[in-house]
DNA sequence: CGGTTGATTGATACACATCAAACCCCGTGG
DNA sequence: CCACGGGGTTTGATGTGTATCAATCAACCG
């Protein structure tokens, strides 16, 4: 893993589509910037909806307060992603955004952002980039939650993970976790014991390592060993390696 | 439940705005009528996009390839309802689209549709309601996958048909599921023996009923019946009254 | 240093999957 | 007309993946 320049990587395109992105709001549209740390509220439910928020730093979960106080997170965003949008449709935001780490939004009133399309189209495709981008990754997340087995939703969370900060020009081989046991379990549908235990089995297994000092810290040595783990972990067959 | 004649239920109001829709698509748009049989593909993932479909009329669900051949349904669209919007992102359809009754669908050039949102910008506020409406909606799907056990998802599924069914103005007390056990488990991650397993408890306490000759029709007498089945279903307790 | 929060690991319980058998309904064709 | 077959459904017996309960441990912090 000798640092190469890396020139052209398959991972330069989204990169490159979020900057262009990011760049075309601040030009095109007056931003209010905010910033945020762990912990705080970009947008909450029931709220009245009136701006789109666009992470420009920083990671955000959403969370989903079912009936009776129950919380779901049901999405993670990171910069380049846009919050709030399920709050078009009601005129309320339909999820808390709750920042992860320090970072900044960008507040995007929605009338605004139609009206500033009329003079610059290119707004529109970014914003149905960007719910239809959502739309794809919530599909995916349905299915695995439907058809994988803790073990390699776990895996594929990780993956997920890797691909999402990859795509921001960051190193992928080494990862961290702002989240608890906890909050991936309630994210993966399973318990915070069961999260542990799958990475406990990861790492015996040398899909992955913990960086001495803290198991919030993951090293992905590869992260194709990620998919064949996912792969195996669905069929109980060649479980008996490493008990 | 004798037959008085419904005046502004609460109901009335999303299928007010449907009608609104569907009317503004027709009077700002060139559309391309088509009909539809069950099981025929409007949409085929991996095509490249190039329109969206509304669904005019009949009923559609939303299939998933994931990797090798493991087929997930990760939606549910009726009349009103927007197909293909996954493809935006991408330039390539991530679903299926399959028709589970005769039915139509609407084909509206993406590229068009931009194109007469400038003098018609109501169109825009259509597309985006139906993009949010849906992300709020696989948020509850993915809330009720992750915390709700399999009785509660079955009966939280006779509800969302039932409202769906009541929002475009049919009668929500006898709905009849065009869709197998096998399809049903699949979209709500569970196994056909336990969507049949559930459907006989909620029959047993009568919370629904199947209609004579054939257990596709399914009367539900009162849909609140339903909630609080949701509910006692979440908590192990009261599960001792009918073994 | 104790106190707190998060993580790991083990023992046990249970919800659901799996396997299997029987049934119902419906269309087909002798 | 009934025999036959096949897809869909129901129900039961058994197995298993994961939740639950509980104890211990590691890191952080005032």
């Amino acid at each position: 893993m000798h640092a190469d320049t890396p020139r052209r990587t398959a991972a330069d395109q989204p990169a490159q589509r979020i900057a262009t992105m990011l760049q075309l709001l601040q030009d095109a549209l007056p931003l209010q910037k905010r910033l945020v740390h762990a912990g705080d509220v970009v947008c909450q439910v029931g709220q009245p909806f009136q701006c789109l928020y666009v992470v420009n730093a920083g990671f955000f979960k959403m969370v989903n307060l079912s009936d009776e106080g129950r919380e779901q997170v049901v999405g993670l965003h990171f910069r380049g992603d846009w919050l709030g949008l399920d709050g078009i449709a009601t005129g309320r935001y339909g999820c808390d955004a709750v920042a992860m780490d320090t970072g900044e939004v960008w507040a995007i009133p929605y009338d605004t952002l139609i009206e500033a399309s009329i003079r610059t189209p290119a707004l529109l495709g970014a914003l149905h980039q960007a719910m239809s981008r959502e739309l794809a990754r919530d599909h995916d997340s349905m299915a695995s939650l439907c058809t994988l087995p803790a073990d390699a939703r776990v895996a594929g969370f990780l993956r997920y993970w890797a691909d999402a900060v990859s795509q921001r020009g960051l190193r992928a081989d080494e990862i961290t976790l702002r989240m608890t046991r906890a909050e991936i379990g309630n994210y993966l549908g399973m318990t915070l014991e069961t999260v542990s235990r799958a990475l406990s089995r990861m790492a015996r297994g040398d899909v992955i390592r913990f960086k001495e000092k803290g198991r919030r810290d993951i090293q992905i040595p590869k992260v194709e060993a990620l998919t064949t783990f996912m792969q195996q972990a669905r069929t109980p067959s060649a479980a008996l390696a490493l008990h």
